[in-house]
DNA sequence: CTCCATTGATTAGCTATGCAACTATATGCG
DNA sequence: CGCATATAGTTGCATAGCTAATCAATGGAG
């Protein structure tokens, strides 16, 4: 009924591959939230929430509660700037330096079958083309 | 950081799009989700619950979910049906059915401008490669 | 120097979604 | 018939996301 709603299909998708993730990350008991808000710090320990917040696509006020659970899981820790006391830093712990490469590999494993299944070209094209729309919308 | 991840920038654009058309449903008062519960049931009076999750392609608990709000809402009723007990039709009120045209119109009126933003080949290839990559998912 | 506007982060309150467990009704087998 | 299994819908619990309002620190204008 909704076959041609940009809307439509694109939420529809972004469930499916919430599951799909999900399944990847399972091993590591993390949803794929927090496993690519860990990935995103891990790739730049340090960043602050609203670097954060940026790099995920997110408000702010999300970002701050995905820290607040990996914190309470022991896998960031907030620190304080010298500079600004509004600032906050956020850094991965020892637990999560050691999962970081794993929590890679899942996730380009996933990739790297999807592609086989849905065609690297394909793939390739719909997530440019995703990010293309993206960037034109308001 | 994830330029290249399907999961990443799908669910990305999936929010982007959920405020595109927040602002599209906003005149009726009605979130995205219920504008589409809503389109659905408007377009076959009387379909089931199971039948409403099928077309919007979310789970029944969410399916039930929606109808009660817009149920509360004045908008929806459930009929009990004569063959099954267990099954509950869904139709929409004479205020549903006023505001019909309407609402089709202020989807398609997003849709249209959308087209003309990204490109009408743009569009339409991105949301068959949408509903492609959704069929060939587990 | 003081006050006000700005800015980083947090909190409050809400929606949509899912899975798993439950209720109630059907249905089919012995 | 009567019980066991299957099915439609609901409920409980949890996650992630958003906006708006708030808090606290900065920094500039006068």
């Amino acid at each position: 009924m909704f076959d041609h709603c940009l809307y439509f299909n694109t939420t529809a998708l972004a469930r499916q591959l919430e599951r799909v993730w999900t399944e990847a990350f399972k091993p590591f008991e993390l949803t794929p939230s927090q496993a690519f808000t860990l990935r995103a710090v891990l790739e730049k320990p340090g960043m602050l929430h609203s670097e954060l917040a940026d790099t995920l696509k997110i408000a702010r006020a999300t970002a701050t509660r995905a820290v607040d659970g990996l914190a309470a899981r022991g896998l960031l820790e907030r620190r304080a700037t010298k500079r600004d006391g509004r600032e906050w830093e956020i850094h991965p712990t020892p637990a999560a330096v050691a999962i970081k490469d794993a929590l890679n590999d899942a996730s380009g494993a996933v990739t790297k079958r999807l592609k086989q299944d849905l065609g690297d070209g394909v793939f390739g094209d719909f997530v440019q083309q995703a990010r293309s729309i993206t960037g034109k919308l308001p």
